[in-house]
DNA sequence: GGTGGAAAGTTAGCGGTGTTCAGATAACAC
DNA sequence: GTGTTATCTGAACACCGCTAACTTTCCACC
């Protein structure tokens, strides 16, 4: 008749020696699944996470430093799943150009299936950052920003995009999109267009401008005066909608 | 002689009659000061502001309905600022393309004076959000995206952007440097180039990808092929220095 | 000058949080 | 059985946002 004020369920059986980090492992999940669930990081307390584990707070306290450090945890096998995101979105696209764009469009899609992960990871304040104190080439190597500089690199070989260093192309892309997605995860409620609209006009928009930028010779200001000569020029006062022109 | 268990050092004088809402500016400035000076947001608990203030916390309860309004509140007028960058930022230059990539520019240096007011206005989340429940014609009228879309309409009119949705365009311009403004401020221990490279490179290609999106006629697949056809082909074989080292 | 009333602020406290540390307990080797 | 020790708990600290009930101060009016 042990007098248990652990407020749990199913108070755990003790793990085994040896077994401490089965322990570990359950409160990653607790914590994943109670992201999930609630779909509120201010839900996810330790005493809560606890809770759910069916074990007293100070517990998590021996397999993580701080409440920060299990969150971090608990993000890590989530973004594991972006580099899936975009194996799926690139299968079968043999334009490194294309495939670009489709990885652009993913990225977006992670962010609004794993609101709260991609929350804590990218839209929170983290003095010491595990992911983002890595050295570049552990961050190419580790992370899903690898296949993105490698398909950069593909779409200059193939001389669909012109020369230049391909992880600083790589991160405007990553750039772009990530406006999108933080965007549409920290203001929701926002009369945005419809989404897919949205995020193809936009992927779009970056697209043409990296051709563009990384294609035509000079600099930014000769850029745009290449361009503005090129185009064909619009008329002043158009009305509406996108008007076919006498394409010249 | 009175026992003052309110910690702070010079003890306000309450204010007289119908004088109550100067508590409140100064809680504000209270607020306001701590966001800057600490630059952390959970340095700045109700507490801690009544402190500054030299008054009780319950005080705050008779200004402010709760913490987060409070908050809201102390970010408006660092908000109403945003209005004067761009408008320094544009100041004496006529072509609005060029005035539309400032803004940018603008925006970027804004979110890196004001992080936390940044972080808290479009960072965090936020159930009823006041900001952004606004129609779309007032937060035209009263936020600085009107000036933002006032630009693109002048663009469309002098020839220099084909016509199009003007909302939809100003907010593609406004997602894109978003992203950068976040990303940096998130990440400020991220291995980025210098930012302001960063963030020209970047507006550049926006400005560019924007030019072509709303000049060139047809589908997004016509726009790039067009594109892909008419720009100069690039040797395929990059010359050095600009071919990242994946596996050497 | 006294006095009632209301505005302006305070005291005390509730339930919650992250975190710490000394102690209890259960699993194993012998 | 006994001792060791990895594993986990109880109790507490300092802080948080927030509330209800109370006190103080100011002011208009008689």
């Amino acid at each position: 008749m042990t007098t248990r004020t652990a407020d749990t369920d199913v108070p755990r059986r003790r793990a085994r020696r040896g077994e401490g980090d089965r322990l570990r492992e359950d409160i990653l999940q607790a914590t994943i699944g109670l992201l999930a669930e609630t779909g509120d990081l201010d839900a996810v307390s330790i005493r809560a996470v606890a809770k759910r584990v069916g074990v007293t707070p100070p517990s998590i306290y021996l397999h993580f430093p701080d409440k920060q450090s299990l969150l971090d945890a608990a993000c890590e096998p989530v973004f594991a799943d972006l580099a899936r995101y975009f194996a799926e979105a690139c299968h079968g696209v043999s334009s490194p150009l294309e495939r670009l764009g489709l990885m652009g469009v993913a990225y977006v899609q992670f962010a609004l299936d794993n609101r709260e992960p991609f929350r804590i990871v990218f839209m929170s304040r983290c003095e010491s950052d595990t992911i983002m104190s890595m050295t570049p080439a552990d961050l190419e190597a580790q992370t899903a920003f690898g296949p993105v500089i490698q398909t950069v690199v593909e779409a200059q070989q193939a001389g669909l995009l012109g020369a230049g260093n391909a992880r600083e192309v790589a991160m405007r892309l990553w750039i772009g999109v990530h406006g999108v997605a933080s965007l549409l995860i920290s203001k929701p409620y926002f009369p945005w267009p419809p989404i897919e609209q949205l995020v193809n006009d936009f992927v779009c928009m970056v697209g043409l401008g990296l051709l563009v930028q990384t294609r035509v010779p000079g600099s930014a200001a000769d850029k745009f005066a290449t361009m503005l000569a090129d185009l064909p020029v619009v008329e002043s006062a158009s009305p509406a909608g996108n008007v076919p022109k006498s394409a010249s």
